[in-house]
DNA sequence: CTTAACTTTGACCGATTGGTTCATGTTTTG
DNA sequence: CAAAACATGAACCAATCGGTCAAAGTTAAG
């Protein structure tokens, strides 16, 4: 058995904190005092339990990975007509992306940040990315199945153009006012995969 | 006239310069120090000639906006089939941005920094992507006037969706590798256009 | 030539960054 | 109880941040 006292906060929960954190402000406008703030815990509690900044975002990072790919993949596979699925994900995101305090995506945001300079940051982001593509791919291939999209189409190529313009639209969404833009984008998107 | 001696620098090819620092790592990674070395100039004359480093920020944001405006309607313009331009256009981006030194859009990788905060700066972006929106609906509308895109779509939606489309794949360019991801992305807008 | 206007350089500023160390306190095992 | 194992908060660290100031140097007007 461990000896000593437990730890006074969740691990767990103030590692949803810290993403809450990165995700609204970016990795290096999140500093280390907000962070802490927000988390309820102490600079040594966090370097103890996580590593360090860098290291904390990672696991936010892949914690938001994992949290939005599953939430993504169910909403699309729910019952019901998979071509409606995918078209209520689009005009929610549409109305979400367009409200002012939206954030964005957390990878999207966080693209900027890093890139270049390190590679298991960039490695974890590319995941994402293709998990998604997976999710988009997959779901536009059941509506085909079941007749409400033309067989003629790719659907690889549309879950790609998808997942460019989704992400153009969390971008956008955090300097834009008012849903105008992200309107139109959703709906030529759906009009592509109604009639394409 | 005026006395004393003049700057040592051109003020427009070391904004030129700024605006390269800021397109490369964004607002707040690119430092004073790094600005000071790209640009060539002394931490006096900078602070002199534009203010602070959100005045040249704001400055180097105009500056790339005009530049990219400029650019993007010229060959948009150019004589021959709309529809083709925008193709081309398209392709250029993709193998563009597929590129691994490829920093993506100047707005787009600085969106993540400001978007709350200040609102100057979220005015030149909103005003730089609404003039990118309408060279892509003029494109549109001169390529259905020419019969090579069905009058049957509306221009409007389909530019907001170039937009939104181009922007993502210019941030995940920041951090993918390999072309195909973005090939799908356009192969798809462009079977809308001829299409659509 | 003198002087006023201007630029440049480099030292300097307080504040904040991410990160570490230490002394203290707490809890559980033996 | 004693002691080992753990967590905690505050003090502390060097480095860097954006930004300022004063002294020195340069040029043009009078």
């Amino acid at each position: 058995m461990t000896r000593g006292p437990n730890k006074q906060f969740d691990p767990e929960v103030a590692l949803s904190k810290a993403m809450e954190v990165f995700w609204a402000k970016g990795y290096e406008a999140a500093s280390l005092s907000e962070l802490l703030k927000q988390m309820g815990i102490g600079k040594k509690s966090l370097y103890d339990t996580y590593g360090n900044k860098q290291a904390l975002f990672l696991k936010a990072l892949d914690h938001y990975a994992n949290l939005q790919v599953k939430a993504i993949r169910d909403r699309l596979s729910a019952p019901g007509s998979p071509l409606a699925n995918l078209k209520a994900l689009l005009q929610d995101w549409q109305v979400h992306h367009a409200q002012p305090q939206s954030c964005g995506c957390m990878i999207g945001t966080n693209i900027a940040d890093f890139s270049t300079d390190d590679e298991a940051v960039a490695k974890v982001m590319r995941a994402y990315l293709t998990r998604l593509e997976d999710v988009f791919c997959a779901a536009i291939t059941r509506a085909q199945k079941a007749g409400e999209v033309s067989s003629a189409i790719e659907p690889r190529a549309i879950a790609q153009l998808l997942l460019c313009t989704t992400q153009g639209m969390a971008l956008l969404g955090r300097v834009l006012e008012g849903e105008a833009l992200l309107g139109g984008a959703v709906t030529s998107a759906i009009a592509l995969l109604e009639q394409g």
